[in-house]
DNA sequence: TGTCATCTGTCATTGACTGACACTAAATTG
DNA sequence: CAATTTAGTGTCAGTCAATGACAGATGACA
């Protein structure tokens, strides 16, 4: 990798963090761009040339993690049950979460704290997950062999982004206790949820139906 | 009432009208708050006097919407299971909007087609609908005799904003539409469900244990 | 009619965000 | 190792949303 390359990286790494700490110590909407900036000795048009916007520079580890996700997703083996592998994906997620560098880590708690004690920016995290929302649904329908537009693998998606909304909601000090929020949840709506549930209606032209379990 | 809040309330209604027109024509970016001042003889600072934000604007109509659903929520008789109280609280609102008089209801389906057609206000709108969900919650966990951060309610009510954001997600030509595909939906979800499932797993002091159904 | 509270317009200001252009430094090529 | 291309940055000017302060207008009410 170029020195050009690493540059913009760093430059990029120092600005989310100027930007998180900044805001929570003064706040989100009481810190400008043009402080963040400063802090880093560039100019503020250079923060907008790595963000898209302000709320863009505190939620990117966010959309960092829904990125994992997606891609954990894609790995899982067919014979998962839709549901199965959405959970395995995020178990899996937050496995590759926790062992991170301590840098990253902190970040990405620091990030966690600020969200959650931001109004605006607890919506804009809703917003990101939602966004995701739409290809989610469209790897769960492939699964099952619906087409996307399809009610059921809308409501299995839903569910499972409502449990991830849940567990974004709760008091989070570090990783592990939003890892056992998540398996309560998981553990709740095992209990709530008829077995086969997520199976398509109407089994489709998708890979293995898998085991009753 | 007097002279004085009628003439506000016309200028309130020719605000959101003026701004439901050029955002759908122009679209919402590309729409000044100065423009929809104009087009009702009033200064833009008048307009923030009466919307917090341009956006307030757009989704004012959803927001009585929302205020509507929670107070037939605490209508709805103790006897009935939460998720049954919140499904017959969305069918209540979804009859009185049919009800309403031809402009109402013309300002509430072209907010709507506004909305699904402008990826920013669909946001807005789910943050709404999630802001919202803390007053739900406490609802819920009130019927269910459990504290307000108990798992289960949360459960309950994240699973139901779920389909109603489904439901919000659809294609809507028309209020008919929306009960419908809410219809469908709710079946889903039953199929889906483990009969009882949404009763307090320790019965609390919570209201009459409903019938099994 | 006269006072009072409320609504409104005007003005000034802040801060997020964008486009245009020039300048610097890294990357690439002969 | 130059020469040239390419990408990143700073500066400047400008738009637009949103807010505070003050003054004038207008319905409410004794």
């Amino acid at each position: 990798m170029g020195l050009r390359e690493r540059k913009k990286q760093r430059t990029r790494d120092a600005l989310v963090d100027a930007a998180l700490d900044l805001f929570l110590t003064r706040g989100y909407e009481a810190t400008t761009v043009e402080q963040i900036a400063a802090e880093v000795d560039v100019s503020s048009r250079t923060f907008f040339r790595y963000f898209a916007s302000k709320e863009d520079a505190a939620l990117s580890l966010t959309a960092e993690e829904q990125e994992m996700f997606l891609a954990e997703l894609v790995t899982r083996p067919e014979s998962e049950s839709p549901f199965t592998a959405l959970s395995q994906s995020m178990r899996a997620m937050l496995g590759i979460l926790r062992e991170l560098d301590e840098a990253e880590t902190g970040r990405i708690v620091k990030a966690r704290r600020l969200i959650h004690s931001t109004p605006s920016l607890l919506a804009g995290g809703m917003r990101l997950v939602r966004e995701n929302e739409r290809r989610l649904v469209a790897e769960v329908a492939r699964r099952m062999g619906v087409p996307p537009d399809d009610l059921q693998p809308q409501f299995v998606v839903s569910l499972f982004v409502g449990i991830g909304l849940l567990c974004l909601d709760g008091p989070t000090e570090d990783l592990g206790d939003m890892a056992r929020r998540y398996e309560d949840l998981l553990t709740l709506a095992e209990r709530s949820l008829r077995p086969g549930w997520d199976l398509p209606v109407r089994p489709g032209t998708a890979g293995v139906v898998p085991p009753p379990r």
